[in-house]
RNA sequence: GGCGGGGUAGCUCAGCAGGUAGAGCAGCCGGCUCAUACCCGGUAUGUCGGGGGUUCAAGUCCCCCCCUCGCUACCA
Protein backbone atom coordinates (compact mmCIF):
# COMPACT_ATOMS: atom_id res chain seq x y z
CA UNK A 1 0.00 0.00 0.00
CA UNK A 2 1.63 3.17 -1.18
CA UNK A 3 0.89 7.19 -1.51
CA UNK A 4 3.08 9.47 -3.41
CA UNK A 5 1.96 13.48 -2.47
CA UNK A 6 2.74 16.05 -3.97
CA UNK A 7 2.82 19.79 -3.66
CA UNK A 8 3.62 22.13 -6.38
CA UNK A 9 7.62 23.65 -6.17
CA UNK A 10 7.49 27.07 -5.53
CA UNK A 11 8.78 29.59 -7.61
CA UNK A 12 11.61 31.54 -5.33
CA UNK A 13 11.38 34.51 -6.47
CA UNK A 14 8.87 35.46 -4.19
CA UNK A 15 8.68 35.21 -0.43
CA UNK A 16 6.63 32.28 0.79
CA UNK A 17 3.57 33.63 2.25
CA UNK A 18 0.18 32.00 3.72
CA UNK A 19 -0.23 30.29 0.69
CA UNK A 20 2.50 28.20 -0.05
CA UNK A 21 2.02 27.54 4.39
CA UNK A 22 -1.18 26.46 3.40
CA UNK A 23 -1.15 24.09 0.46
CA UNK A 24 1.93 22.33 2.51
CA UNK A 25 0.42 21.68 5.67
CA UNK A 26 -2.58 20.55 3.80
CA UNK A 27 -0.28 17.66 2.04
CA UNK A 28 1.71 17.12 5.56
CA UNK A 29 -1.33 16.38 6.81
CA UNK A 30 -2.44 14.10 4.82
CA UNK A 31 1.10 12.68 4.44
CA UNK A 32 0.82 12.35 8.25
CA UNK A 33 -2.42 10.77 7.97
CA UNK A 34 -1.58 8.00 5.59
CA UNK A 35 1.73 7.36 7.43
CA UNK A 36 -0.61 6.17 10.26
CA UNK A 37 -2.64 4.07 8.82
CA UNK A 38 0.01 2.02 7.26
CA UNK A 39 0.91 2.97 3.77
CA UNK A 40 3.98 3.75 2.48
CA UNK A 41 4.42 7.35 1.90
CA UNK A 42 6.18 9.17 -0.63
CA UNK A 43 6.11 12.84 -0.04
CA UNK A 44 7.34 15.53 -2.73
CA UNK A 45 8.01 18.97 -2.51
CA UNK A 46 10.34 21.70 -3.28
CA UNK A 47 11.26 24.75 -5.39
CA UNK A 48 11.05 26.35 -9.07
CA UNK A 49 14.58 27.79 -9.56
CA UNK A 50 14.67 28.84 -13.41
CA UNK A 51 13.08 31.71 -15.41
CA UNK A 52 13.68 35.21 -16.39
CA UNK A 53 12.57 36.71 -13.36
CA UNK A 54 14.74 34.79 -11.09
CA UNK A 55 17.68 35.96 -13.92
CA UNK A 56 16.47 39.59 -13.22
CA UNK A 57 16.14 39.14 -9.92
CA UNK A 58 19.76 37.72 -9.26
CA UNK A 59 21.18 40.80 -11.23
CA UNK A 60 19.70 43.33 -9.68
CA UNK A 61 20.64 42.15 -5.91
CA UNK A 62 24.19 41.81 -7.77
CA UNK A 63 24.42 38.32 -6.44
CA UNK A 64 25.48 35.15 -8.91
CA UNK A 65 22.63 33.61 -10.02
CA UNK A 66 23.57 30.50 -8.12
CA UNK A 67 24.38 32.19 -4.87
CA UNK A 68 20.61 33.71 -5.16
CA UNK A 69 19.10 30.51 -5.77
CA UNK A 70 20.76 28.73 -3.19
CA UNK A 71 19.94 31.02 -0.84
CA UNK A 72 15.95 31.19 -1.71
CA UNK A 73 15.73 27.87 -2.07
CA UNK A 74 17.06 27.67 1.77
CA UNK A 75 13.61 29.99 3.14
CA UNK A 76 11.65 27.68 1.77
CA UNK A 77 13.45 24.68 3.59
CA UNK A 78 13.70 26.41 6.51
CA UNK A 79 9.76 27.43 6.93
CA UNK A 80 9.37 23.65 5.94
CA UNK A 81 11.12 23.11 8.95
CA UNK A 82 9.50 25.54 11.36
CA UNK A 83 5.89 24.41 10.24
CA UNK A 84 7.34 21.25 10.88
CA UNK A 85 6.35 19.47 7.42
CA UNK A 86 7.00 15.85 7.18
CA UNK A 87 8.23 15.92 3.60
CA UNK A 88 10.19 12.40 1.72
CA UNK A 89 11.98 14.54 -0.26
CA UNK A 90 12.89 18.27 -1.40
CA UNK A 91 13.57 18.49 -5.16
CA UNK A 92 15.01 21.84 -7.01
CA UNK A 93 14.89 22.05 -10.55
CA UNK A 94 18.52 23.24 -10.69
CA UNK A 95 19.28 19.61 -9.76
CA UNK A 96 21.76 17.73 -12.23
CA UNK A 97 19.33 15.08 -12.31
CA UNK A 98 15.85 16.99 -12.71
CA UNK A 99 17.48 18.90 -15.98
CA UNK A 100 18.75 15.46 -17.50
CA UNK A 101 15.17 14.13 -16.88
CA UNK A 102 13.38 17.20 -18.51
CA UNK A 103 15.96 17.13 -21.79
CA UNK A 104 15.55 13.41 -21.88
CA UNK A 105 11.76 13.80 -22.11
CA UNK A 106 12.44 16.96 -24.40
CA UNK A 107 14.07 14.46 -26.84
CA UNK A 108 10.91 11.54 -26.34
CA UNK A 109 8.38 13.57 -27.27
CA UNK A 110 10.77 15.09 -30.43
CA UNK A 111 11.25 11.61 -31.84
CA UNK A 112 7.54 11.14 -31.07
CA UNK A 113 6.79 13.64 -33.19
CA UNK A 114 4.87 15.47 -30.00
CA UNK A 115 6.70 18.18 -30.74
CA UNK A 116 7.19 20.65 -33.47
CA UNK A 117 8.49 23.86 -34.90
CA UNK A 118 6.45 26.21 -35.56
CA UNK A 119 6.13 30.78 -34.57
CA UNK A 120 5.10 31.57 -31.77
CA UNK A 121 2.70 34.78 -31.88
CA UNK A 122 2.31 36.80 -28.79
CA UNK A 123 1.65 40.25 -27.28
CA UNK A 124 4.52 41.40 -25.38
CA UNK A 125 4.85 44.48 -23.23
CA UNK A 126 8.26 45.64 -22.97
CA UNK A 127 7.66 48.11 -19.94
CA UNK A 128 6.32 44.90 -17.94
CA UNK A 129 8.68 42.55 -19.98
CA UNK A 130 5.84 40.08 -20.48
CA UNK A 131 3.62 38.59 -22.57
CA UNK A 132 -0.20 38.98 -22.06
CA UNK A 133 -3.40 38.95 -24.05
CA UNK A 134 -4.60 42.54 -24.98
CA UNK A 135 -8.58 42.83 -24.63
CA UNK A 136 -8.49 44.74 -28.14
CA UNK A 137 -6.27 43.07 -30.62
CA UNK A 138 -6.71 46.25 -32.80
CA UNK A 139 -5.85 47.96 -30.22
CA UNK A 140 -4.10 46.16 -28.22
CA UNK A 141 -2.92 47.90 -24.57
CA UNK A 142 -1.04 46.00 -21.68
CA UNK A 143 -3.74 44.64 -19.52
CA UNK A 144 -1.64 45.14 -16.45
CA UNK A 145 -0.22 48.38 -17.44
CA UNK A 146 -2.39 49.78 -20.59
CA UNK A 147 0.59 51.12 -22.78
CA UNK A 148 0.76 49.77 -26.03
CA UNK A 149 2.27 46.51 -26.50
CA UNK A 150 4.11 44.69 -29.67
CA UNK A 151 2.88 41.99 -31.79
CA UNK A 152 6.16 39.56 -31.94
CA UNK A 153 6.89 36.33 -33.76
CA UNK A 154 9.46 34.07 -32.56
CA UNK A 155 10.21 30.29 -34.21
CA UNK A 156 9.56 27.79 -30.76
CA UNK A 157 8.65 24.12 -30.32
CA UNK A 158 5.20 23.52 -29.29
CA UNK A 159 3.85 20.69 -27.43
CA UNK A 160 0.87 18.44 -29.42
CA UNK A 161 -1.40 18.85 -26.34
CA UNK A 162 -4.63 19.30 -29.20
CA UNK A 163 -3.85 15.23 -29.91
CA UNK A 164 -4.84 14.46 -26.37
CA UNK A 165 -8.01 16.22 -26.21
CA UNK A 166 -10.58 13.51 -26.56
CA UNK A 167 -8.76 11.32 -24.12
CA UNK A 168 -8.40 14.03 -21.82
CA UNK A 169 -11.72 15.24 -21.95
CA UNK A 170 -12.91 11.14 -21.25
CA UNK A 171 -10.38 10.98 -18.15
CA UNK A 172 -11.90 13.75 -16.42
CA UNK A 173 -15.17 12.86 -17.08
CA UNK A 174 -14.45 9.36 -15.63
CA UNK A 175 -12.26 9.89 -13.05
CA UNK A 176 -11.89 11.96 -9.92
CA UNK A 177 -9.03 14.13 -11.42
CA UNK A 178 -10.30 17.17 -10.90
CA UNK A 179 -11.11 17.93 -7.52
CA UNK A 180 -13.51 19.95 -6.06
CA UNK A 181 -15.56 18.56 -8.00
CA UNK A 182 -17.37 22.26 -8.59
CA UNK A 183 -14.05 23.15 -10.74
CA UNK A 184 -13.96 20.07 -13.00
CA UNK A 185 -17.51 21.64 -15.37
CA UNK A 186 -14.93 24.47 -15.30
CA UNK A 187 -12.05 22.18 -16.70
CA UNK A 188 -14.26 20.67 -19.12
CA UNK A 189 -15.80 23.40 -20.33
CA UNK A 190 -11.98 24.18 -21.54
CA UNK A 191 -11.38 21.69 -23.33
CA UNK A 192 -14.50 21.16 -25.38
CA UNK A 193 -13.87 24.38 -26.67
CA UNK A 194 -10.52 23.40 -28.20
CA UNK A 195 -7.16 22.42 -26.69
CA UNK A 196 -4.43 24.77 -28.54
CA UNK A 197 -0.80 23.40 -28.44
CA UNK A 198 1.91 25.03 -25.67
CA UNK A 199 4.85 26.45 -26.66
CA UNK A 200 7.37 24.90 -24.38
CA UNK A 201 10.63 26.38 -25.54
CA UNK A 202 11.66 30.74 -25.30
CA UNK A 203 14.49 31.78 -27.09
CA UNK A 204 15.03 35.59 -24.75
CA UNK A 205 15.16 33.67 -21.49
CA UNK A 206 18.93 32.77 -20.19
CA UNK A 207 18.31 30.99 -16.63
CA UNK A 208 16.63 28.17 -18.21
CA UNK A 209 17.80 24.18 -19.11
CA UNK A 210 18.60 24.12 -22.63
CA UNK A 211 16.58 22.74 -25.06
CA UNK A 212 18.38 19.26 -26.61
CA UNK A 213 18.27 21.39 -30.27
CA UNK A 214 20.86 22.56 -32.44
CA UNK A 215 19.35 26.07 -31.70
CA UNK A 216 19.86 27.97 -29.11
CA UNK A 217 16.48 27.42 -26.84
CA UNK A 218 15.61 27.24 -23.26
CA UNK A 219 12.87 25.24 -21.90
CA UNK A 220 9.48 27.10 -20.73
CA UNK A 221 9.51 26.98 -16.86
CA UNK A 222 6.49 25.73 -16.85
CA UNK A 223 7.14 22.73 -19.08
CA UNK A 224 10.35 22.26 -16.81
CA UNK A 225 8.40 22.73 -13.48
CA UNK A 226 6.03 20.60 -14.12
CA UNK A 227 8.17 17.27 -15.11
CA UNK A 228 9.82 18.07 -11.29
CA UNK A 229 6.71 15.29 -10.23
CA UNK A 230 8.18 13.10 -12.25
CA UNK A 231 12.29 13.70 -11.65
CA UNK A 232 11.24 14.11 -8.13
CA UNK A 233 10.20 10.33 -7.86
CA UNK A 234 13.17 8.78 -9.96
CA UNK A 235 11.72 8.36 -13.86
CA UNK A 236 14.44 7.70 -15.74
CA UNK A 237 16.87 7.01 -12.88
CA UNK A 238 15.98 4.92 -10.59
CA UNK A 239 13.00 2.71 -11.80
CA UNK A 240 12.83 0.95 -8.63
CA UNK A 241 11.40 4.04 -6.91
CA UNK A 242 9.39 5.14 -9.62
CA UNK A 243 7.43 1.92 -10.08
CA UNK A 244 6.45 1.47 -6.81
CA UNK A 245 5.27 4.90 -6.58
CA UNK A 246 3.84 6.00 -9.50
CA UNK A 247 1.42 7.41 -10.20
CA UNK A 248 0.32 10.85 -7.97
CA UNK A 249 -2.23 9.48 -5.25
CA UNK A 250 -3.00 13.32 -4.72
CA UNK A 251 -1.37 16.46 -6.00
CA UNK A 252 -1.99 19.22 -3.75
CA UNK A 253 -2.07 23.09 -5.93
CA UNK A 254 -3.62 26.69 -5.83
CA UNK A 255 -6.48 27.15 -7.87
CA UNK A 256 -4.46 29.70 -10.04
CA UNK A 257 -2.16 27.00 -11.66
CA UNK A 258 -5.36 24.82 -12.32
CA UNK A 259 -4.44 25.20 -16.40
CA UNK A 260 -0.84 23.92 -16.00
CA UNK A 261 -2.17 20.57 -13.86
CA UNK A 262 -5.27 19.76 -15.66
CA UNK A 263 -4.30 19.88 -19.20
CA UNK A 264 -0.58 20.31 -19.70
CA UNK A 265 0.21 18.07 -17.36
CA UNK A 266 -1.97 15.05 -18.01
CA UNK A 267 -1.17 15.70 -21.58
CA UNK A 268 2.33 15.15 -20.60
CA UNK A 269 1.92 11.80 -19.27
CA UNK A 270 -0.28 10.48 -22.29
CA UNK A 271 2.56 11.65 -24.44
CA UNK A 272 4.94 9.63 -22.50
CA UNK A 273 2.34 6.70 -21.72
CA UNK A 274 2.25 6.88 -18.06
CA UNK A 275 -0.81 6.45 -15.87
CA UNK A 276 -2.37 9.33 -14.87
CA UNK A 277 -2.47 10.80 -11.03
CA UNK A 278 -5.38 9.93 -9.25
CA UNK A 279 -6.60 13.23 -8.08
CA UNK A 280 -5.35 17.04 -8.55
CA UNK A 281 -6.72 18.80 -5.63
CA UNK A 282 -7.17 22.72 -6.15
CA UNK A 283 -7.58 24.66 -2.78
CA UNK A 284 -8.67 28.13 -2.36
CA UNK A 285 -7.31 31.57 -1.48
CA UNK A 286 -6.80 33.12 1.60
CA UNK A 287 -8.13 36.78 1.82
CA UNK A 288 -8.14 39.15 4.24
CA UNK A 289 -10.46 41.97 3.97
CA UNK A 290 -11.93 40.67 0.74
CA UNK A 291 -8.94 40.75 -1.30
CA UNK A 292 -6.52 38.25 -2.14
CA UNK A 293 -3.79 38.30 -0.26
CA UNK A 294 -0.83 39.29 -1.73
CA UNK A 295 2.68 41.72 -0.87
CA UNK A 296 1.38 44.17 -3.06
CA UNK A 297 -1.31 45.22 -1.14
CA UNK A 298 0.23 45.18 2.25
CA UNK A 299 -2.36 43.00 3.67
CA UNK A 300 -0.06 39.44 3.83
CA UNK A 301 -0.36 37.20 6.74
CA UNK A 302 2.79 36.25 8.20
CA UNK A 303 2.95 32.04 9.39
CA UNK A 304 5.89 33.45 11.53
CA UNK A 305 3.66 35.89 13.24
CA UNK A 306 0.81 33.47 14.08
CA UNK A 307 3.18 30.83 15.22
CA UNK A 308 5.12 33.29 17.97
CA UNK A 309 1.65 34.19 19.25
CA UNK A 310 0.04 31.17 19.21
CA UNK A 311 1.50 28.00 18.32
CA UNK A 312 2.57 26.06 15.22
CA UNK A 313 -0.32 23.92 15.73
CA UNK A 314 -3.04 26.75 15.79
CA UNK A 315 -2.13 27.73 12.74
CA UNK A 316 -1.96 24.15 11.03
CA UNK A 317 -5.19 23.83 13.34
CA UNK A 318 -7.00 26.88 11.60
CA UNK A 319 -6.18 26.84 8.28
CA UNK A 320 -7.77 23.07 7.60
CA UNK A 321 -10.80 23.51 9.91
CA UNK A 322 -11.79 27.49 9.31
CA UNK A 323 -12.39 26.33 5.42
CA UNK A 324 -13.99 23.56 3.64
CA UNK A 325 -10.54 22.55 1.97
CA UNK A 326 -11.28 24.27 -1.91
CA UNK A 327 -13.26 27.50 -1.15
CA UNK A 328 -11.47 30.70 -0.11
CA UNK A 329 -11.59 31.75 3.19
CA UNK A 330 -11.36 35.14 5.11
CA UNK A 331 -8.54 35.30 7.58
CA UNK A 332 -8.57 38.07 10.42
CA UNK A 333 -6.89 37.87 13.95
CA UNK A 334 -10.17 38.08 15.53
CA UNK A 335 -12.00 35.19 12.60
CA UNK A 336 -8.27 33.09 14.05
CA UNK A 337 -8.52 34.05 17.84
CA UNK A 338 -12.50 33.32 18.21
CA UNK A 339 -11.33 29.61 16.61
CA UNK A 340 -8.26 28.89 18.82
CA UNK A 341 -10.58 29.90 21.59
CA UNK A 342 -13.19 28.03 21.38
CA UNK A 343 -11.90 24.81 19.69
CA UNK A 344 -8.72 24.64 21.01
CA UNK A 345 -8.69 25.98 24.06
CA UNK A 346 -11.91 25.68 25.64
CA UNK A 347 -13.32 22.19 24.45
CA UNK A 348 -9.84 20.55 23.38
CA UNK A 349 -7.46 22.27 25.94
CA UNK A 350 -9.99 22.01 28.56
CA UNK A 351 -10.98 18.60 28.33
CA UNK A 352 -7.61 17.19 28.96
CA UNK A 353 -6.78 19.76 31.78
CA UNK A 354 -9.67 18.84 34.19
CA UNK A 355 -9.45 14.83 32.85
CA UNK A 356 -5.91 15.37 34.23
CA UNK A 357 -6.62 17.01 37.29
CA UNK A 358 -9.06 14.46 38.50
CA UNK A 359 -6.94 11.67 37.70
CA UNK A 360 -4.31 13.84 39.92
CA UNK A 361 -6.95 14.49 42.47
CA UNK A 362 -9.05 11.23 42.51
CA UNK A 363 -6.29 8.39 41.40
CA UNK A 364 -3.31 10.01 42.72
CA UNK A 365 -2.14 10.31 38.78
CA UNK A 366 -2.32 7.06 37.91
CA UNK A 367 -4.30 5.54 35.20
CA UNK A 368 -6.55 2.61 36.83
CA UNK A 369 -7.07 -0.53 34.81
CA UNK A 370 -10.43 -0.99 34.69
CA UNK A 371 -10.85 -1.41 30.80
CA UNK A 372 -12.77 1.33 28.58
CA UNK A 373 -16.64 0.13 28.49
CA UNK A 374 -18.06 -0.61 25.64
CA UNK A 375 -20.25 2.20 24.14
CA UNK A 376 -17.19 4.37 24.50
CA UNK A 377 -15.66 1.49 22.36
CA UNK A 378 -18.32 1.54 19.72
CA UNK A 379 -18.56 5.52 19.70
CA UNK A 380 -15.17 5.75 18.86
CA UNK A 381 -15.15 3.06 15.98
CA UNK A 382 -18.11 5.14 14.79
CA UNK A 383 -16.17 8.47 14.44
CA UNK A 384 -12.47 6.84 13.35
CA UNK A 385 -15.00 5.13 10.36
CA UNK A 386 -16.26 8.68 9.71
CA UNK A 387 -13.32 10.55 10.18
CA UNK A 388 -10.95 8.10 8.07
CA UNK A 389 -14.38 8.89 5.37
CA UNK A 390 -13.51 12.30 4.95
CA UNK A 391 -9.72 12.39 5.55
CA UNK A 392 -9.69 10.08 2.54
CA UNK A 393 -12.12 12.89 0.28
CA UNK A 394 -9.65 15.45 1.34
CA UNK A 395 -12.16 17.21 3.73
CA UNK A 396 -10.07 18.18 6.28
CA UNK A 397 -12.74 21.04 7.86
CA UNK A 398 -15.10 17.92 8.33
CA UNK A 399 -12.68 15.34 9.45
CA UNK A 400 -11.87 17.88 12.10
CA UNK A 401 -15.68 18.16 12.61
CA UNK A 402 -15.92 14.53 13.52
CA UNK A 403 -13.78 14.70 16.01
CA UNK A 404 -15.08 18.09 17.63
CA UNK A 405 -18.38 16.03 17.91
CA UNK A 406 -16.32 13.48 20.04
CA UNK A 407 -14.80 16.15 21.88
CA UNK A 408 -17.92 17.27 22.81
CA UNK A 409 -19.27 14.12 23.51
CA UNK A 410 -16.10 13.53 25.99
CA UNK A 411 -17.28 16.60 27.36
CA UNK A 412 -20.86 15.99 28.52
CA UNK A 413 -19.79 12.63 29.13
CA UNK A 414 -17.54 13.53 32.02
CA UNK A 415 -20.55 16.47 33.23
CA UNK A 416 -23.26 13.38 33.43
CA UNK A 417 -20.73 11.26 34.95
CA UNK A 418 -19.76 13.94 37.34
CA UNK A 419 -16.82 11.91 38.86
CA UNK A 420 -15.95 14.97 41.39
CA UNK A 421 -18.98 14.02 43.62
CA UNK A 422 -19.10 13.16 47.06
CA UNK A 423 -19.58 9.44 47.14
CA UNK A 424 -19.14 8.89 43.51
CA UNK A 425 -18.57 5.04 43.88
CA UNK A 426 -17.24 4.54 40.23
CA UNK A 427 -14.74 7.89 39.38
CA UNK A 428 -11.85 5.18 38.13
CA UNK A 429 -14.09 3.67 35.66
CA UNK A 430 -15.64 7.01 34.49
CA UNK A 431 -12.17 8.44 34.35
CA UNK A 432 -10.56 5.46 32.26
CA UNK A 433 -12.94 5.75 29.91
CA UNK A 434 -12.22 9.87 29.42
CA UNK A 435 -8.71 9.10 29.23
CA UNK A 436 -9.52 6.08 26.47
CA UNK A 437 -11.40 8.97 24.34
CA UNK A 438 -8.90 11.48 24.85
CA UNK A 439 -6.50 9.01 24.17
CA UNK A 440 -8.34 7.85 20.50
CA UNK A 441 -9.21 11.73 19.80
CA UNK A 442 -5.25 12.70 19.95
CA UNK A 443 -4.29 9.57 17.63
CA UNK A 444 -6.80 10.68 15.23
CA UNK A 445 -5.65 14.71 15.65
CA UNK A 446 -2.23 13.62 15.49
CA UNK A 447 -1.95 14.68 11.87
CA UNK A 448 -3.27 18.10 12.24
CA UNK A 449 -1.59 19.24 15.13
CA UNK A 450 1.47 16.43 15.59
CA UNK A 451 3.52 18.74 18.39
CA UNK A 452 0.26 19.25 20.48
CA UNK A 453 -0.60 16.05 20.16
CA UNK A 454 2.99 14.56 21.39
CA UNK A 455 2.74 16.86 24.41
CA UNK A 456 -0.88 15.92 25.45
CA UNK A 457 0.82 12.21 24.86
CA UNK A 458 3.22 12.39 27.32
CA UNK A 459 0.95 14.23 30.21
CA UNK A 460 -1.02 11.48 29.91
CA UNK A 461 2.49 9.53 30.92
CA UNK A 462 1.63 7.00 27.47
CA UNK A 463 4.29 5.36 25.71
CA UNK A 464 6.08 6.25 22.60
CA UNK A 465 4.11 8.75 20.21
CA UNK A 466 1.18 8.83 18.70
CA UNK A 467 2.45 8.39 15.30
CA UNK A 468 4.44 5.59 16.13
CA UNK A 469 2.07 3.09 16.50
CA UNK A 470 -0.29 4.57 14.28
CA UNK A 471 -4.28 4.33 13.90
CA UNK A 472 -4.45 0.40 15.44
CA UNK A 473 -3.41 1.72 18.48
CA UNK A 474 -7.03 2.56 18.58
CA UNK A 475 -8.14 -0.64 18.95
CA UNK A 476 -5.63 -1.47 21.98
CA UNK A 477 -6.38 -1.11 25.85
CA UNK A 478 -4.42 1.39 27.67
CA UNK A 479 -1.89 -0.54 29.59
CA UNK A 480 -2.17 -0.64 33.41
CA UNK A 481 -0.65 1.64 36.03
CA UNK A 482 0.06 4.39 33.71
CA UNK A 483 1.25 7.47 35.52
CA UNK A 484 0.24 10.80 34.49
CA UNK A 485 2.96 13.81 33.86
CA UNK A 486 2.97 17.03 35.06
CA UNK A 487 -0.12 19.30 33.67
CA UNK A 488 0.20 22.02 31.58
CA UNK A 489 -1.65 24.67 29.69
CA UNK A 490 -1.27 23.33 26.07
CA UNK A 491 -3.64 26.04 24.50
CA UNK A 492 -3.91 28.65 26.71
CA UNK A 493 -7.11 30.97 26.40
CA UNK A 494 -6.15 34.42 24.49
CA UNK A 495 -8.01 37.56 25.35
C1' G B 1 -21.61 38.09 -24.39
C1' G B 2 -21.17 32.46 -23.37
C1' C B 3 -20.89 28.58 -19.59
C1' G B 4 -21.16 27.32 -14.37
C1' G B 5 -21.84 28.35 -8.93
C1' G B 6 -24.31 31.03 -5.20
C1' G B 7 -28.23 34.37 -2.73
C1' U B 8 -31.51 30.38 4.06
C1' A B 9 -31.03 32.97 11.76
C1' G B 10 -26.30 38.63 13.87
C1' C B 11 -21.91 35.64 11.40
C1' U B 12 -20.27 31.06 8.55
C1' C B 13 -23.00 27.65 6.26
C1' A B 14 -26.16 22.69 5.98
C1' G B 15 -30.96 21.33 4.15
C1' C B 16 -33.06 20.67 -2.11
C1' A B 17 -36.00 11.96 -4.07
C1' G B 18 -41.46 18.65 -2.38
C1' G B 19 -44.88 17.89 3.33
C1' U B 20 -45.47 24.28 7.20
C1' A B 21 -36.86 25.37 8.42
C1' G B 22 -31.49 23.30 10.91
C1' A B 23 -25.89 23.17 12.82
C1' G B 24 -21.63 25.74 14.71
C1' C B 25 -20.17 30.44 16.59
C1' A B 26 -22.04 34.96 18.79
C1' G B 27 -26.61 36.30 22.21
C1' C B 28 -29.95 35.31 26.30
C1' C B 29 -31.61 32.21 30.71
C1' G B 30 -30.31 28.44 33.98
C1' G B 31 -27.18 24.48 36.11
C1' C B 32 -22.56 22.92 37.68
C1' U B 33 -18.11 24.22 39.92
C1' C B 34 -13.30 18.91 38.41
C1' A B 35 -11.35 22.44 34.85
C1' U B 36 -8.01 27.38 30.79
C1' A B 37 -14.48 32.62 34.03
C1' C B 38 -14.47 26.40 31.78
C1' C B 39 -18.10 22.80 30.76
C1' C B 40 -23.35 21.15 30.55
C1' G B 41 -28.68 22.08 29.68
C1' G B 42 -32.39 25.20 27.74
C1' U B 43 -33.79 29.21 24.47
C1' A B 44 -35.23 33.62 20.79
C1' U B 45 -34.67 35.25 15.97
C1' G B 46 -35.79 33.87 9.88
C1' U B 47 -41.58 37.35 4.51
C1' C B 48 -35.55 30.61 3.00
C1' G B 49 -33.06 37.40 -3.12
C1' G B 50 -37.93 39.37 -5.89
C1' G B 51 -42.21 38.01 -8.97
C1' G B 52 -45.21 34.39 -11.42
C1' G B 53 -46.56 29.15 -12.19
C1' U B 54 -47.23 23.57 -11.20
C1' U B 55 -49.22 20.96 -6.70
C1' C B 56 -53.63 19.15 -1.55
C1' A B 57 -48.53 20.85 -0.17
C1' A B 58 -42.29 24.43 -2.66
C1' G B 59 -35.89 27.28 0.12
C1' U B 60 -36.91 22.25 -2.22
C1' C B 61 -39.83 21.49 -9.33
C1' C B 62 -40.77 25.13 -13.90
C1' C B 63 -40.48 30.32 -16.03
C1' C B 64 -38.92 35.57 -15.65
C1' C B 65 -36.08 39.28 -13.13
C1' C B 66 -32.33 41.32 -9.63
C1' C B 67 -27.64 40.79 -7.07
C1' U B 68 -23.05 38.22 -6.44
C1' C B 69 -18.88 34.95 -7.47
C1' G B 70 -15.93 31.80 -10.77
C1' C B 71 -14.15 30.21 -15.76
C1' U B 72 -13.68 32.15 -20.82
C1' A B 73 -5.40 29.79 -22.92
C1' C B 74 0.62 30.32 -22.43
C1' C B 75 3.36 35.72 -15.41
C1' A B 76 5.95 31.92 -12.37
Amino acid sequence: MKVYITTPIYYINAEPHIGHAYTTIAADTLARFYRMAGYDVFFLTGTDEHGQKIYDAAKKQNVSIKDFVDRNTETYRKLWNMLHISYTRFIRTTELEHEETVRNIFTKLLQKGDLYKDDYTGYYCIPCESYAIPEDENNPLCPDCKRPMNKISEPSYFFRISKYTKQLEKYIEENNFVKPDFRKNEVLNFIRSGLHDVSITRKNVEWGISAPVSENYTIYVWFDALINYLSGIGYLHNENLFSKFWPPDVQFIGKDIIRFHHIIWPCLLFALDLPLPKTIFAHGWWTSGKDKISKSKGNTISPEKIIDEYGLDALRYFLLREVPFGLDGEYSEDIFKKRYNSDLANDLGNLVNRTLNLVETKMSGIIGNIPANMEIIKITGEVFEKYQAKMQKIAFSEALEEIWRYISFLNRFLDEKAPWREGCSNVEEILNNTIYGIRSAIIMLTPFIPDASIRIWQMLGLEETPESNGFKLLNQKIPEGIKTNKREIIFPRKK
